[in-house]
DNA sequence: CGAGGGGATGAATACGTATACACTCAGACA
DNA sequence: TGTCTGAGTGTATACGTATTCATCCCCTCG
């Protein structure tokens, strides 16, 4: 009861030798039917389960994936991390979770070191953050989800951002808007950024001009979303669109437009990215261009296990269409 | 490069024995100082990681805490695993992180032998489930947090579901309702049951009963509460105050409302539970009962540390009091 | 000046598993 | 009948660290 059997303990039992043990539990063909079964029989009645450190020690795989990530609170972060667990588990593999937020960068240096994991899944990849850097020099298979980092030799798997923000801003303009605000992250990862500059390439390849009380550039949270819709439908002449760069900024501005009276998608339209679940609640039936979830993380890990396989193998970076997920908040004008 | 150094390879470089090497990674002070010093050079040089796992295999502990949790996007689990999240890196520990809706039992139960994490955080104890017993089973220091399980042996940190419920239900009363829709959740979980009967006593205590048709039993998700809504308030004469056992369920309920064009809190109040940091956006400004997670997750780590290292202490039930936080969804009536 | 003692260190071992290697024993083939 | 083969099994070892035990040296004290 205070220790665990081991397999030596059960090749005792079963009268075999710890490798034979062994074998069985590896599958290793080479051991006789009968002496398998008697062994499995043993193992089963003990409920004996391998210890999965001595194994790891041995084999040098923990069947472990570390994943790093930043505020799991926020609606498309918890989507992700939900398709990763998902997915892993799916696989009979294992998932420690970082949140670099909490983390010191110290601390995490030590963690890429311990060899506690197979590879890391990076989703919060940002450039002023050396976690990729470190990540990679510690010699371990890593992917970037999420959020990719141009140029950077590592595998990568992004939603098209900036195709995504490209044919928001068209479908904008394709629908009569001249005026139309831009309420933008002033973070360090191309992810954000793709997400600004299709969109402003979109109005640009249209002739639109975006004027510059248009633009307000934001930080993360739903209350500066929120503040950010008063500043702008507060003004004289407010903008009759405001597309924005995560759907958490677009439900603070749907609750900013609510706070000063601006009805949506009467007096201004309003248009989101990622596509998460609750952009299709009533509240906010949020127009918002699709982030493939699904797809990006059953790539991204079918990435990682490939270079766990071959750590030499090319890096490879993918990059998967964003759909515009059309509601209530924007309507047809005609 | 391939290869990373092991305390052995540093040891040859110090010039000492790999047993001296790692009495000063253990702060053995059983090491002469300037012996300790080169040593640490060294270490620092070659920048050195010791190997967790084979530290993990020799002391048996592996400084990580394994948690189990359900619907990750749910926004009051979010909150939790978040808050868990922060104070386990707090400490230096690690988490490993299962969803237990993804995960077949079976795969559960084998994760519960393997000895790969210190302890357990169980988040979404469940009487039909079999995983706390499984993981009291395993002889794995277990706590169960925010669901408890009545009369279970077991270190167990729950908010007082009963107490928050009774609060709301008095709450409505007193300020005049009497057809006091109940949203209530199948589940077969002791935190659901006692929001349900608390809010139900309270109701029961002010002489104020409730119609049969005003009890809506629902599934868990968004969609279910605004179903319930649409059927409440759709009725000739609709409830004039709705609670339900979630905050999820209460966005549903609002959003439901707004679909059948019922304005909050002027036609009807709505309360819900968990406090979640989205109840207070203004979309749904809702008036909850506030699950203390702080201090529930704070607690139960600190249950959970001490457990590890006193496996036979008695073991403890706390329940922290769930103060009501009110917003626009309920208003003065007078 | 010898016995004793304590501070530092090295050698050896154990944690529990996987695996290379050695060995046994049939059966096959000459 | 003796050698060879190969399936099946056991023995021994390694993974990298923490820790017990033995050792050594220097100092103190009688």
């Amino acid at each position: 009861m205070s220790r665990p059997p081991t397999s030596r303990d059960l090749a005792r039992l079963a009268g075999v030798s710890q490798a034979t043990v062994s074998r069985v539990l590896t599958n290793n063909p080479k051991v006789n039917a009968e002496t398998r079964a008697r062994v499995l029989q043993v193992l089963k009645d003990a409920n004996y389960k391998p210890n999965a450190l001595a194994r790891a020690m041995k084999t040098g795989r923990t069947d472990t994936i570390g994943v790093f990530m930043t505020r799991v609170t926020s609606p498309f972060h918890a989507e992700l991390l939900d398709e990763i667990g998902r997915v892993l588990s799916s696989m009979g593999q294992h998932m420690i979770l970082w949140n670099i937020e909490h983390d010191p960068e110290e601390a995490v240096a030590e963690v890429l070191q311990q060899r506690l994991v197979d590879g890391f899944l990076l989703t919060s990849a940002t450039y002023d953050s050396k976690l990729h850097s470190m990540a990679l020099a510690s010699g371990t298979p890593t992917v970037l989800l999420h959020r990719g980092i141009d140029g950077l030799d590592c595998d990568q798997v992004v939603g098209d951002n900036y195709q995504g923000a490209y044919d928001a801003g068209r479908y904008l303009v394709d629908h009569g808007h001249t005026d139309i605000g831009l309420v933008t992250l002033t973070h360090t990862g191309n992810t954000s950024r793709d997400r600004d500059l299709g969109f402003r390439a979109a109005l640009a390849d249209a002739g639109v001009k975006i004027k510059p009380g248009n633009v307000v550039p934001v930080d993360v949270p739903h209350s500066a979303g929120h503040a950010a819709a008063v500043k702008l439908l507060s003004r004289k002449k407010p903008p009759t669109a405001i597309y924005t760069v995560t759907d958490l900024l677009a439900f603070g501005i749907l609750d900013g437009a609510r706070a000063v009276g601006a009805r949506v998608p009467d007096d201004v339209w309003v248009v989101g990215f990622d596509n998460t679940e609750m952009a299709a609640w009533e509240a906010f039936d949020l127009t918002s261009v699709e982030q493939p979830v699904h797809s990006i993380v059953e790539t991204g890990i079918q990435l990682l296990r490939e270079r766990i396989a071959d750590p030499d193998r090319p890096t490879e970076v993918i990059t998967l269409p964003c759909p515009l997920a059309i509601r209530g908040s924007t309507a047809n004008r005609h």
